[in-house]
DNA sequence: CGCGTTTACGTCGTTCGTAACGATA
DNA sequence: TATCGTTACGAACGACGTAAACGCG
């Protein structure tokens, strides 16, 4: 058994069992992946794969557990590797970000500017994925951070770490009904109109639900989308109101009226997650710090290896956030 | 980075620094291990130790976080390796035994004979240990299975499987105030006389203390020990009033009198305890259900695997077992 | 007949053990 | 001088890639 043949073992299952495609990823040649996992099944003493005729039809029984304990393995190999790419210093490598559409958009520009003048060689991968899923990729193995917003829940999956508060804003156009209220309206009101918001508040459990359930009204979501340029078309477009977050709100917009959201929508937190299991590579902290300047990296650091508590300061706003930067 | 490395660099640490013990234990020469190990540090890119002259003498700061994942790597190798044997029924293997002088002495000798006759070429090791120690070993990987009492609390450090119930004995030579009362004592009367009992008994968390606690009296502890044998003798030779596991009195003991514990003495219970993290062989599971019948290796298996909840049965008091056995 | 796997074979790199050397107490 | 680690070297093994054969759809 060599952490090699395992490394094979497993691209061939990740390759849904075609061992070409499998080499090619592990950029070596098919007959070796084919004599190494023979070679790992006869030292094993059963096979870990069904097979019909020559090609490999399903993983067997038995299989599963000897992968399982083979990824977990390979998870500490590594480990090992991106502790030592830390410890010597290493700039070159790769960051995979799961992230939503407004942090990607709004948020991550700037932070992954300043990482890459800081570390040039490493490359920022951002995953694409929808709201409820970011924590699933980072559960999985591919992405090595998450960034996402909660309205206060710590999220779980890994080691959450609190970036900045902030706020819904409602925009409506110069044309709209509450275009000159000038001031926050409240949640009945705005269940009189349409609405035009983010995918994840169609959610029964989102806040934003909660927080017209516990007014006694239901919204009418007229459109939803992940993204919140999309949100301001249809708002422009006279489809109804829109309800974001105040990052996506750029410095003028000037056919748009800005609001506050009612009171009774909770303030979100947006959240930096890092996997427990793995070893970060240092750049990926210092991306967090480069989003939220109050966070240390030693300090994260620290809490990773389980040689600290975590204990956050109560984040930033937003708007403190920004000004902060600006300076 | 390979298996074969990461094996010699922890044999290096377990060996006190000394290569070439380190290569006697792995079946290899010291030249083998001096350059593995070189050409590790080499591809991690920093030293593992550090040196003075040629020697080894410390573990560097990030040598301790390699050999940590170097650990946990090998432990998964030995799992694969585990589950492999237990797979194809591999007959052969080495069981190594974690536990109390009462258990090894007068519980375990029927299991390891039956399982010895199962599986005639496994070695089993007993490993002589003080009773507050066991989950140590066991948690260490010294041990590849724990037996233990506890006054009812499940212990933790691994699957703890209850195996049976037991209750203390008093016993005093026939010539003792003791000797005639035809009753079980009371904690008053035993805190009267000096007593010899298991060294155990001396902690202040034991439950014998609490017991008598719980009176308002203090029990006057002549003697104690590991071994029942021992108190047996030093009971016989009139120095107090001996109390033990009813597992040690054999069947006659003429020259003693053998009296019921005080009710206010709770009932123990034996456990054994399987590391939750390691893959135990078949023959584990077989000795705990030679202990105690009504335990099934499937199910102990099936808990191991997350694959049911533990919900074991309230086993059986010792004389119900024995009877059991012995039908 | 194409796709994917296995088998065969030659080459190269690596590991391993023996032996000699060096440093240290 | 004894002990322990490093360096040097040769032999053997193992891994890898190329090329060809085999089965299956």
């Amino acid at each position: 058994m060599t952490l090699t043949q395992l490394r094979y073992l497993v691209a061939i299952v990740d390759a849904g069992l075609n061992i070409t495609l499998a080499a090619e990823r592990v950029h070596a040649t098919q007959p070796g992946l084919s004599k190494q996992l023979k070679q790992l099944e006869e030292e094993l003493g059963f096979q870990l794969f069904m097979r019909r005729g020559r090609s490999l039809e399903a993983v067997a029984p038995a299989g599963e557990r000897v992968i399982a304990h083979a990824r977990r393995i390979l998870e500490e190999a590594a480990n090992i590797r991106a502790y030592a790419a830390n410890e010597r210093g290493e700039h070159v490598g790769r960051l995979v970000l799961a992230t939503t559409h407004t942090q990607a958009r709004h948020v991550l520009p700037g932070a992954i500017a300043s990482i890459r003048r800081a570390w040039p060689r490493i490359s920022v991968h951002l995953e694409p994925v929808a709201d409820g899923e970011v924590l699933e990729q980072l559960a999985h193995g591919a992405a090595d951070l998450a960034v996402l917003s909660t309205a206060g829940q710590v999220p779980d999956g890994g080691l959450a770490v609190p970036l900045f508060r902030w706020q819904r804003k409602v925009i409506v156009p110069r044309t709209h009904p509450l275009a000159g209220i000038g001031r926050a309206p409240t949640l009945i009101e705005l269940s009189r109109y349409p609405l035009v918001s983010y995918e994840s508040s169609i959610r029964p459990e989102s806040s934003l639900r909660r927080a017209f359930a516990g007014e006694g009204v239901e919204p009418q979501m007229a459109m939803t989308a992940r993204d919140a340029d999309l949100i301001k078309t249809y708002v422009r477009a006279g489809m109804g109101v829109g309800l974001l977050a105040e990052m996506a709100l750029g410095t003028q917009e000037e056919d748009l009226v800005v609001l506050p959201a009612p009171a009774a929508i909770p303030e979100c937190i947006a959240w930096a997650v890092l996997p427990r299991s793995r070893v970060s590579r240092d750049y990926a902290l210092e991306l967090i710090h480069a989003i939220a300047p109050q966070v240390d990296r030693h300090d994260v650091r620290r809490v990773l290896e389980g040689n600290a508590e975590a204990d956050w300061p109560l984040p930033p706003g937003w708007i403190e956030l920004t000004q902060t930067l600006t300076l």
